[in-house]
DNA sequence: TACGTATTTAAGCAAATACTTAAATAATGT
DNA sequence: ACATTATTTAAGTATTTGCTTAAATACGTA
């Protein structure tokens, strides 16, 4: 309970609601985070867009594309994958990432936002 | 240039226009990533959710609700503050800070998915 | 079996994060 | 001017992050 905020005009029933609803959506606090602390790496949110747009593709075409090392793409393959946001399909030595759309719903919003033309200043 | 993929099926073509279609997104792409790794935050998340529902608040109000210290609190807001998503209104010792809407718009997307129930399976 | 390619994993390290505590600012009231 | 409250800032530190290089695993083929 412990209310510090000393403010004479302090609505301290405001703030036990807000209390309230945080603790209610705790759960979808931590998905979500999860999935924004995933998305908020310009490299895997590049990765995240192009397997939007591409539908699938394998390690070494995402290093291709982003000019990066093999390596390095697939510690933020494993990431994304650890947290559910992508599967594979095995084809051959070709491994084939897409994403699992109803996890990552609300990232449409994110790329139509990114495909969107700025007005320049 | 140099593609390094050397898939029998590897679409040249296709990783040529990824990244010409990156490429000319570039600026967005670092608008958005600034975005989404200051949500990628639990608190922070919280933050911004609790601005969006309260319209406006000062950190001893944020520091109450979300059970942490004033200068913990502080130096996220100023992280947010400093990449331009919430600005600030000074009544006598208190500052209330609010979100800069047009900034923050998309997540109108994550505070609405955060707030659906979610089914338990 | 041996070799080449695709990918992952591991180890190492520099940089970024997110707290803590203590000190500095800022505004208000006595 | 002094004390009190709200907030920020600074310094210190433990943890996390994101790369690099090198080694391991998996699959296909000669």
């Amino acid at each position: 309970m412990e209310i510090s905020c000393t403010r004479a005009q302090a609505d301290h029933q405001q703030l036990l609601n807000c209390k309230n609803v945080l603790e209610k959506m705790d759960d979808n606090f931590q998905d979500m985070t999860k999935l924004l602390s995933i998305a908020g790496s310009e490299v895997r949110l590049k990765i995240l867009f192009l397997l939007n747009m591409e539908d699938e593709l394998c390690p070494c075409d995402i290093a291709d594309i982003l000019e990066m090392s093999v390596p390095a793409i697939s510690q933020h393959i494993r990431k994304i994958k650890d947290a559910g946001f992508i599967s594979s399909r095995r084809d051959g030595q070709t491994l084939y990432y897409s994403l699992v759309k109803d996890k990552t719903a609300v990232l449409d919003a994110v790329f139509t936002t990114i495909k969107m033309v700025k007005k320049t200043a």
